[in-house]
DNA sequence: TTATACATTATAATTATTCTAAACTATTGA
DNA sequence: TCAATAGTTTAGAATAATTATAATGTATAA
C-alpha cells in the first residue's frame, strides 16, 4: 500500500507529472489489497464518492489512458458496448459470467497458456489471453 | 453457396420470417467460399455497393442481432469502439495484429485448446477462446 | 383475403469517447 | 524566488456507434 509520496516517485519516473488529479486517481487505482477491473465511469464516479474530489471526465479518460500507456493498467475486451480496466497487469486469463456480466480473473494454475504452434510471420506475440464464457446451465440464448 | 430458397428455409426453420431484407443480408454473409470478419457498417456499406441494395442500417443491426441470437454469427470483442462478427461459427481463436488491426482466424491446429483446471461452481462452459496480440519485432507501445 | 403479428424505416435519442481551446500548474533555470 | 514554458485540466462541443420510437409496410395463418 504505497503513500502518496510513492505514486509522486512512480508518476515522475515514467515522465508523467504528479499532479493532483493523477495522484488522486492511483489513490483510487493502486492503494487496494486486491486487483480489480472498472470502466472509466465506475473510477469517475467512485472518486466523486469515495475520495470525495471532482475531477473532470476528460481528465480520467487522459489518466487511463496516459496509465495504460506506462504499462500501469491493461484494457480487456469481454463485451464491446463499454471499456474494461484491469489494474493486474500479469499474463492471466478470464472467466466471463454472462449471467452477471462478473469478469473473474485466473492465473496459470487454473488454465494453463496454451501452446502456440505457429505465428504470423514477422511478428512477435505481445500477450496471449484466454476467455472462458460461463453461465448457468439451463440457458442457452443471452 | 446456397441459393435463396436455402436461405428462406434457414430463416423460416429458426422462425425468422424470410423477408427480401433478410435474404439479402443472408446472401451478403453466407454466399461466400470463405467465412470473413465484419462490422455493421461494413455491411451496410458492402449490400448498398455490391448487391446494389439500400437496406435501412437499423434493420441491419435489428438483422445482425437475430442472426446471433439464432447462431448464426458470432460476435467478437477485440477493441471497444466498434463490434465485430464473425460468420466462421466453430469454436476457433484468434491473432489479432496490432499493426494494422486486422483479425486473423485460427484452429486448434495452430493452437491448442487449453486446459481448464478448474471452473466457477454452478457454471456451464459456453466457449474458451485465445486472443493472440501479435505485433512487429521493434515497436513496442501503441 | 384479411387480420394480425412481425419487420422495416427514417429519424430522434442515447451513450461512450474524443476534441477543443482556454485556464491552470508543475517544473526549469535565470 | 520568479517568470517562462511545456504539459495538464477543464467544461462543453463534436463525433461515432448503437438503440429507441412510432409510423408504415408485409409475411403468414386462418
Amino acid at each position: 500500500m504505497p503513500k502518496n509520496t510513492e505514486f509522486t516517485d512512480k508518476l515522475r519516473s515514467s515522465g508523467l507529472r504528479p499532479t493532483k488529479q493523477r495522484l488522486k486517481i492511483c489513490e483510487a487505482l493502486f492503494n487496494r489489497d486486491h486487483t480489480f477491473h472498472f470502466t472509466i465511469n465506475d473510477l469517475a464516479k467512485n472518486i466523486s464518492d469515495q475520495l470525495n474530489e471532482k475531477i473532470s471526465l476528460a481528465t480520467v479518460y487522459n489518466t487511463v489512458h496516459a496509465f495504460k500507456k506506462k504499462g500501469y493498467l491493461k484494457e480487456i475486451s469481454i463485451n464491446s458496448d463499454k471499456s474494461y480496466f484491469d489494474t493486474n497487469i500479469t499474463n492471466h486469463h478470464h472467466f466471463f459470467d454472462e449471467d452477471t456480466n462478473e469478469l473473474i480473473d485466473c492465473d496459470n494454475q487454473v488454465i494453463e497458456t496454451p501452446n502456440i504452434k505457429k505465428n504470423i510471420t514477422g511478428k512477435k506475440i505481445n500477450s496471449v489471453e484466454v476467455l472462458i464464457k460461463v453461465a448457468t446451465d439451463n440457458q442457452n440464448q443471452k
